[in-house]
DNA sequence: GCCCAGGGAATCG
DNA sequence: CGATTCCATGGG
């Protein structure tokens, strides 16, 4: 991986990465996709810091941020420094996984912010992704902070003092409780999820679950997406559709450390891919 | 009008 | 225990 600066532009020469499936997969909510015919270009908020990333073949340019931001955020923030090839010679064994990766294998698990991947996946149960985005986008112009022309994300501290009355303007409908739930244990200190770090995985799945409105798949979400635990494995309709036709006699268990990531690649894979798998199992109706 | 969406809580048997 | 039902909202 090579990283120079160009005219206040950071160049960064990246391998196996693929910019637009890995913000394009279903696991953040906050990038706008603003390519063009020669770029895919993408630009978002994350840990309060604006970006606007652009990728062609092998180069990857940052725009509106600085080398230290690039070192101290982004470049941990998109899992840069990972060996993904290590991770995929692992997973691949399973042919449905290597099929996923022929797909989409530039995909990356980020590294979200911890709280704002709790409310994103609060917000995600029984939605759309589309509709996810607007609610989030919602959250933040509402309750936010505006900054460098948009908005972060609302802290627990200012969350935590609204109504479910006010809250309601971001068309959340019933998940609206569950938020102000997680914003009123969080800012309280009654949960501290700074401690999950250091926890083992199923104390940490105890812990989240004590939030009203997150159950096992929101959990393994947050774990996965939040805390960047690559053995959570979340299984939402579209895993257990590929569950169903893929895994007749079980899930594969020599992978267990990285099947959040196998989950990702095949959950992409089947939710996009016309072909991935027949029409019949692409509905409710098994 | 119907079904569906990166589900979970409450209730029922 | 497992199985059902309800929950808000908007797109297809």
């Amino acid at each position: 991986m090579t990283v120079s600066v160009n005219d206040e532009d950071i160049n960064v020469i990246v391998e196996g990465f693929s910019l637009k499936d890995t913000l394009d997969c279903g696991q953040c909510f906050r990038w706008k996709n603003i390519s063009n015919s020669e770029w895919d270009c993408f630009e978002g908020v994350a840990y309060n810091k604006h970006l606007v990333l652009c990728q062609k073949e092998n180069l990857l340019v940052f725009k509106d941020t600085s080398l230290d931001d690039y070192y101290k955020i982004w470049q941990e923030y998109f899992d840069l420094t990972t060996d993904y090839e290590s991770i995929k010679s692992i997973i691949t064994k399973d042919i449905t996984i290597k099929k996923s990766c022929e797909y989409a294998g530039g995909i990356r698990i980020l590294k979200q912010d911890p709280w704002e991947t709790i409310c994103s996946f609060i917000i995600s149960q029984n939605n759309n992704i589309p509709r996810i985005k607007g609610i989030i986008d919602n959250y933040c112009v509402t309750f936010g902070t505006r900054f460098d022309n948009t908005y972060s994300f609302p802290t627990p501290e200012i969350l935590s003092t609204k109504t479910l009355d006010q809250l309601s303007i971001t068309k959340a409908g019933f998940r609206n409780k569950y938020i102000l739930d997680a914003a009123q244990k969080i800012s309280s200190g009654h949960v501290d999820i700074s401690k999950i770090n250091d926890m083992d995985i199923d104390e940490a799945r105890e812990l989240l679950r004590s939030i009203k409105g997150i159950g096992p798949k929101v959990s393994e979400c947050i774990l996965l997406f939040g805390f960047y635990r690559l053995e959570a494995f979340p299984i939402d309709v579209w895993i257990k559709r590929a569950l169903d036709y893929f895994y007749k006699d079980g899930f594969p268990q020599d992978i267990t450390q990285y099947r959040g990531v196998a989950q990702q690649y095949i959950f992409h894979y089947i939710r996009t891919c016309e072909e991935a798998i027949p029409k019949e199992y692409r509905k409710n109706n098994l």
